[in-house]
DNA sequence: GGCAGAATGAAAACCGTTGTCAAAACCGCC
DNA sequence: GGCGGTTTTGACAACGGTTTTCATTCTGCC
């Protein structure tokens, strides 16, 4: 584990959300660490690599990624508002993904889920303001 | 409805699975059909916008489109092998999402869910190779 | 035919990401 | 401390899917 991948992992160890790599890059720098983008780039992939971040696509085809603190499969609860970020798990996913290929005759099921709201704070604020 | 936006429709109707921008054009303009790039893209932008379309994102970063025979909500199974596509219902995960949105004091839950795995036919292709 | 507005498409711009490659840092060894 | 080698780094260029631009073409309407 070099310095820099270390940055990089810490960064995203102390944000709630997804974050995306060249927001990474950007605070690090801010905070007046020498890194390149293409650095924030590879230690990610290593990262991701090793199953130590999780990895999602925006709408918009960016890549997030994200500490988690489970190391088993799970879920995202997001809010589109803030990006606070909470893991979830479900069983009750996981069997339905397992029942519905199964029934149409699908193996090595797969599945991606991901579920967005507003957080509780988030809707606070919006109803004071 | 203009005719390259009917053509463009035409190729997702009677196509199986997911298909992305660039294949729709290679198709059509390999049928002889006069239109451009920047044509189909637009199509398929108003398309999705109408409702007429589901998009997803492959992994690598590409938009791929299809022609739903639902028009109310629904999930996708997805071969990875092939592309065949089945269009699936659930009423479990839709209740699943809802309730671990409301649990942590989330509103406005929305959902992304998609499966994959080996369909029946690439499996036995594979098995018999 | 003549006209206004919409549609079209070639080319350029965009943008996140990845590849290149030379310089710098690191490491074990003497 | 000095020396070879390996690894890491980062400025820059390239890549690929998508969007924007803008001049041209088509369309419906009179
Ligand atoms: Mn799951
Ligand atoms: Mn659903
Ligand atoms: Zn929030
Ligand atoms: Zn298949």
């Amino acid at each position: 584990m070099t310095s820099r991948r270390e940055a990089v992992r810490d960064v995203l160890v102390q944000s709630e959300g997804f974050r995306s790599a060249q927001d990474i890059y950007a605070e690090l720098r801010a905070g007046g660490a020498k890194i390149g983008l293409t650095t924030v780039y590879r230690a990610l992939q290593s990262l991701a690599d090793a199953g130590q971040v999780d990895v999602l696509r925006t709408d918009d085809g960016e890549s997030v990624y994200r500490a988690c603190a489970t190391g088993t499969h799970h879920h995202h609860l997001v809010c589109r508002r803030c990006g606070h970020t909470v893991e979830v798990a479900g069983p009750a996913v996981e069997r339905w993904a397992e029942a519905v290929g199964a029934e149409h005759g699908f193996t090595s099921i797969t599945h991606t889920v991901e579920v967005f709201g507003t957080c509780g704070s988030c809707a606070s604020v919006a109803s004071a303001g």
